[in-house]
DNA sequence: ACTACTCTTCTACAACTCGTAGAAATCACA
DNA sequence: TGTGATTTCTACGAGTTGTAGAAGAGTAGT
């Protein structure tokens, strides 16, 4: 789960981060990442190429220490597999009468407000 | 994806399937299922094992030629791995515009009943 | 230009998952 | 009790992931 551990600290971080900043980002559990213990900065650099091949990660080679951000925004990757999921079934409205079925009352009326005049609009 | 094309079929089968039945179901994909080379009944013994340990499928050890069921539906399997995915994200509510904003027009109708007067209750 | 240091790429390995299946053990029936 | 069907054990190759050293490339100061 460091890939998924870095993503995170990626998409906490408003801006694009070097190698380096991540791996301290790391160690450094300011916002309430699982924990880690320190890694060599070879092992971020490995990684973080392996998420730039999944196309998760964008690296600037323009500038020296490179910079990587989150190719897209969390809240969009999520979405994004959600629908794989959802994709893969051939009864789509089944699946969709079951996750209704567990999803929390607030989370309802989200859905509800964003059905209603629909057109989403942000990111 | 073996383990996939066998939950497949053990979805699409109304009744419980024996390592052979499922072994010809494969070759023979009379519902759609994308094919499949003629495997070994070892073979299909041993992802149907490693589905039973991961609680995908239950077997039945008291009739003779074992008889394998999935464990849940196919609904309720795809719904739970989207709460899933939905529940690794710190910001549900981010990740549920998002994932509205991409269903179809067909799909929000569907939401949108569902919401309505809610109240799921099937399998 | 040369050097010392930083950063990146290459290469590698162990652990684990998956597809695949032979060998060996077990079962049920004639 | 032998025989054929079934199941379990064991194994291997390919692919992924965590981890990082060695080597190559870039950069800034002298």
């Amino acid at each position: 789960m460091l890939e998924r551990l870095m993503m995170d600290v990626l998409w906490d971080s408003a801006s694009s981060l070097t190698a380096n900043e991540l791996k301290d980002a790391l160690i450094n559990p300011q916002i309430s990442e699982r924990p880690a213990k320190p890694l060599a900065t070879t092992t971020i650099l490995t990684v973080l190429s392996r998420l730039e091949a999944k196309g998760f990660v964008t690296r600037d080679r323009t500038v020296r220490p490179h910079a990587y951000t989150a190719a897209m925004s969390r809240a969009a990757h999520t979405a994004g597999l959600m629908h794989e999921v959802l994709g893969q079934v051939p009864d789509r409205h089944a699946a969709l009468v079951r996750f209704i079925g567990g999803v929390t009352p607030q989370e309802a009326e989200t859905l509800r407000q964003l059905l209603g005049t629909a057109t989403a609009d942000n990111d």
